[in-house]
RNA sequence: UAGGGCGUGGCCAAGUGGUAAGGCAUCAGUUUUUGGUACUGACAUUCGGGGGUUCGAAUCCCUCCGCCCUAG
């Protein structure tokens, strides 16, 4: 008997094919889509209705059950809420990694083998190795011997590493990814992707790429932020030699790096290096080589490894933001076992990277599998 | 008030007789499942106001206004 797989179909065609691709495989497919948000904000309509009726025609084209999972009420308090009061800290954080662990990878997965899946699929750009134990994921299920969390599961970079997601997946557990499919991740290309799509004729085929966050993009943070919190103090913008230089609207807005937004001109742009929220000072810089910029060591917190902690001293390699360059380090234990959540390590670095930003992650690879790593503090 | 300097788009800033560089900001796109970065495009019929000289001025002259520095 097939394996049965639930597919979170979002209405897009990356998880699209990924259904279409488990169908050929000969899995037992259920298409689930989740919403997770659905409130419409000043100026923008949310798109979930769309979104839903576009999952839906793609389960109806590949002949395939289709559910909704309503999780709103936990997208709001694990990844809504967590996203707010961190901006409110002063730190940027990353809603995104949240999801994926406490909704995607967790309350669905949770969710769906309780309604009878043995596994769980998305449309992520990313691949889910097999190698550290007995191969799990087979159709045929003739492999996978233990229901639960049999194998030891490792994360993968996607063979398309120009679009691989798994910066946004490190907080994803051994148990659940053993749970996990991930056949996008073989993909060399978008254009592949979409190649599958229009030959076997999916509606979602052509659909634009949509944002991770349907109300970031659209709305924007600032806007988002301004509609849960209100109009913030105003304060200073102080430059390296400590001039002021302008007035920032709430320096929860802005975030280590940033260039836009200041409004403050003259001579060359000016880049937010720090934030005082005692203060309620914003830094800024013209000078590019600015060592606040610069750093070649950080701090992380709230460790998560996913297979095992790595080796003190081993050399990794690490990427501080999304699409960031990976840069080589080592990793040092600041206090406490490695292998704790309470755990703090050092990371330091060959080279110095710019604008490492409080409330953003640090993910550690040993080439291309996902060790784990923690968020910057 | 004398002496000197200055006033070019939101901010810097070229241009001193030939018909308004450039940068920043801003706006719009592109890239991107966070935020950000980066990239592309748009953006002064006009040079503090008024008058004059000239075929032609932001550039020369006169005058008014406003700043800055030095003079007890």
């Amino acid at each position: 008997m097939a394996k049965k797989v639930y597919v979170g179909l979002s209405g897009g065609v990356d998880s699209s094919v990924t259904a279409a691709l488990l169908v050929e495989q000969g899995y037992d497919v259920t298409g689930v889509y989740m919403k997770n948000w659905s409130k419409d904000l000043p100026g923008f309509d949310c798109p979930w209705k769309q979104d839903y009726q576009d999952a839906k025609r793609v389960a109806v084209q590949l002949g395939i059950p289709f559910k909704l999972y309503d999780f709103e009420t936990e997208y709001r308090a694990k990844v809504v809420d967590y996203m707010v009061a961190e901006y409110q800290a002063g730190r940027t954080p990353n809603p995104d990694v949240m999801c994926n662990q406490e909704v995607k990878f967790k309350l669905f997965l949770d969710t769906a083998l309780a309604d009878g899946a043995d596994f769980i699929a998305t449309g992520h750009y990313a691949r889910v190795g097999r190698d550290l134990g007995r191969e799990v994921g087979s159709p045929d299920g003739a492999i996978a011997r233990d229901p639960h969390y049999s194998s030891r599961a490792t994360l993968m970079t996607a063979a398309n590493a120009e679009k691989d997601q798994t910066y946004f997946l490190y907080r994803v557990t051994e148990e659940a990814l053993s749970r996990s499919l991930m056949p996008i991740g073989e993909f060399a290309s978008k254009a592949e992707v979409r190649a599958k799509a229009a030959e076997l004729g999916l509606s979602t085929a052509a659909k634009k790429d949509s944002q991770g966050i349907c109300f970031v993009g659209k709305v924007g943070i600032k806007d988002f932020l301004l509609h849960e919190l209100g109009q913030q103090p105003h304060g200073r913008i102080v430059d390296q030699n400590r001039a002021t230089v302008g007035e920032h609207d709430g320096a929860i807005f802005y975030t280590i790096g940033q260039r836009h937004g200041l409004s403050v001109g003259g001579g060359l742009p000016y880049y937010v290096v720090g934030k005082d929220m005692a203060k309620n000072e914003v830094s800024v810089t013209t000078d590019l080589q600015d060592t606040r910029l610069w750093r070649n060591q950080l701090t992380i917190t709230d460790l998560h490894w996913i297979n095992q902690a790595p080796e003190l001293g081993k050399t990794y390699q690490a990427r501080t933001r999304y699409r960031a360059p990976l840069v080589e380090c080592q990793i040092y234990l600041e206090d406490g076992p490695i292998d704790t959540n309470l755990a703090r390590a050092t990371l330091d670095l060959t080279d110095e990277i710019r604008a490492i930003t409080p409330g953003q992650s640090a993910v550690l690879y040993d080439g291309n599998r996902v060790v784990g790593g923690g968020i910057v503090v």
